[in-house]
DNA sequence: TATTGTTATACTCTATAACTATA
DNA sequence: TATAGTTATAGAGTATAACAATA
């Protein structure tokens, strides 16, 4: 039977997706719950791993990358600010705008955060083979990209 | 620099758990959005898409495989047998416990909704090339079991 | 006494709408 | 007039605690 679906040229299929949507559904229920640090959410803390790759941005851009309404960078960045993780300042060129940046503060929490992470890691590693675990490795950039596209 | 943090023979290593979990939580977020069926929230879909697979399942059991309490499950159920996409049955054996299956309806539904996301596929496909679709592909089955270890 | 599911309640995160300040 | 950010408010989704029924 002929659909009236478009043509998906580069190989992806409806089967990938469904299965791809449904695995990350559920595996952001249980980052949520297997947080790193407690006192952060999960959005907190991709913030600061976007700062730490972009070095400084502004709170639209932030909103536009973390795919946030800007209210609700506006709140984030407020939090981060009060627990020391990010320094605010004024735009050099427009005035209506800022700039966020981390703080040393923030760069040691993602060090010590990141330790953490490996615990949890080593436990969940056990349950995948070394095939397993290069698919997902091979994944995660590919992943990254469709999160921004 | 020697760390404590346990050995991961089968290749796992942090930076990848980190880009992953940076891009589970942001996709998943996009996802919440670009939503198939308006009426239907992703874990409700995602109990969909189980019960498909399982054909049948408790509401505990299906808690445990959604990663969300008890209470939790009850509303999902209860949404969803409201909409009538499921029938919850007395259990045969045991008093205490429901059965959910899920109604010639929501068949029809998900048939419905994979068509649309068939569209939604498309326009993401088109940020993609061929390579980096296959490497999704080779990993959706693997998040799959990573997110019900 | 332990387990399954439910009810009642509260919390977290995010969105929308309306507002201020600057371009 | 348009844009960046904020404030105020509301809603969706989930959790915890307390409870009922059954094992």
């Amino acid at each position: 039977m002929l659909t009236t679906m478009p043509e998906l040229s580069n190989g992806a299929d409806a089967d990938a997706v469904n299965s791809l949507r449904s695995a990350v559904m559920r595996l952001s229920r249980r980052l949520k719950h297997q947080r790193v640090d407690e006192s952060l959410s999960p959005t907190e803390m991709s913030v600061l791993g976007t700062l730490a790759r972009c070095g400084r941005a502004t709170p639209g851009e932030l909103a536009r990358k973390e795919h946030v309404q800007p209210p609700s960078m506006t709140r984030i960045v407020a939090m981060l600010e009060a627990k020391g993780l990010v320094r605010l300042e004024a735009h050099p060129e427009d005035r209506r705008q800022k700039v966020v940046t981390q703080t040393e503060q923030a760069e040691a929490m993602l060090e010590e955060s990141r330790r953490k992470r490996n615990t949890w890691l080593a436990e969940l590693a056990a349950g995948l083979d070394a095939e397993e675990w290069a698919k997902v490795r091979a994944a995660a950039p590919v992943l990254e990209k469709l999160a921004q596209l």
